[in-house]
DNA sequence: CCTTATTAGTATCGACTCGCTACTATTGCA
DNA sequence: TGCAATAGTAGCGAGTCGATACTAATAAGG
């Protein structure tokens, strides 16, 4: 059994076992996985498509998704009026107090060793960054890693979409991000 | 946004990249998932309930999913004389090649730093170690970590099962396995 | 300006997983 | 011998999955 396999069938199985014990009331794996998603990112963000694309799933499946977790009152629909074929979804206060439960993964994290959860978060990223590269993916990292970010007074501003940005919203995540030279 | 939720986010997404092309003909993750455990699971753990222990499932689910790969021809049933509620699956040829795919994951594991990966392969590990221990769950270690295990000529032993091992038995996975002391 | 290509979202299909409950068969224990 | 525990399975309803096909809106090119 080589190392990689080992390392593969660790993050798969610890998926797994996060996934069944985080079954909240009434919402799945990716009902949650989705929903989590929502509330890290911005309002650019929040379509669709940019939760597929996050989730390595497709479009028809996340509407899908989207549209039970609305009808369940975590989420409500937000249609744009610039370009109407664009829908975006915002959490209810319902929704956003599902996506602070307590779970094993994250109080296991939290009485680890703080190296070894940096070095944890370091290599996983990195993983991640690598296994995006092969298959074209987008990376969702934060504006303040992105190329297109630049700072400013009294408010930051994006480049690439031409908008200034909220201090909160410098740390969410962004469909368009391109990561700066990372160490 | 915290670390752990980071790290809980990363583990997630990675997870679910890696099955979504995973996706081989007409596997789905959860049965490659099975599959690939069965692959490497000694002959004592290899049952529907074993497999859904070490997945985080039910029996009534992997059963299920069993009877699917059954059907499919990648793995073969196998009924106990000695306890006849016992079931037990073989791997088939079919199922074997199945379990050798290239995938994204392992190859950007295989370019990385060996520092990085070791690392790595440790933290995942003391985190799954430690969510098992607050989920009372079971490590699925090899027989050669375990408490049970004794070292014999010409062959290994389990004290526990009281069975001689073979060589290649002493790197599988056992659904009985206790860690014996870690670093 | 009008045609065509592209994009975003959705509905629908069949196969399957999911938790759950209920049931059978076998074994262990008192 | 009787009763509890265990192993596997069937069936239920909800929902995910990939795939395909469709509509509506926007973008691009002549």
């Amino acid at each position: 059994m080589t190392q990689s396999l080992k390392i593969r069938t660790l993050i798969n199985r610890i998926g797994r076992i996060d996934a069944a014990d985080g079954w909240s009331d009434d919402l799945n794996p990716t009902q949650l996985a989705a929903l989590g998603y929502l509330a890290q990112a911005n309002r650019f963000s929040r379509a669709p498509s940019h939760v597929a694309d996050f989730l390595g799933t497709t479009r028809g499946t996340m509407s899908q998704t989207l549209k039970a977790l609305e009808r369940k009152g975590y989420i409500s629909e937000l249609r744009s009026d610039a370009d109407k074929r664009y829908t975006s979804y915002d959490l209810t206060a319902k929704g956003r107090t599902a996506t602070r439960r307590p779970n094993p993964l994250e109080e296991a994290l939290q009485t680890s060793d703080p190296a070894m959860t940096d070095s944890l978060e370091h290599a996983l990223t990195t993983l991640l960054q690598t296994m995006l590269k092969a298959n074209m993916g987008r990376a969702f990292g934060q504006c303040i890693d992105c190329v297109h970010f630049k700072t400013g007074t009294p408010k930051a501003y994006c480049d690439l979409l031409s908008v200034s940005l909220e201090s909160k919203e410098t740390r969410q995540i962004c469909h368009e991000q391109k990561p700066r030279l990372v160490s």
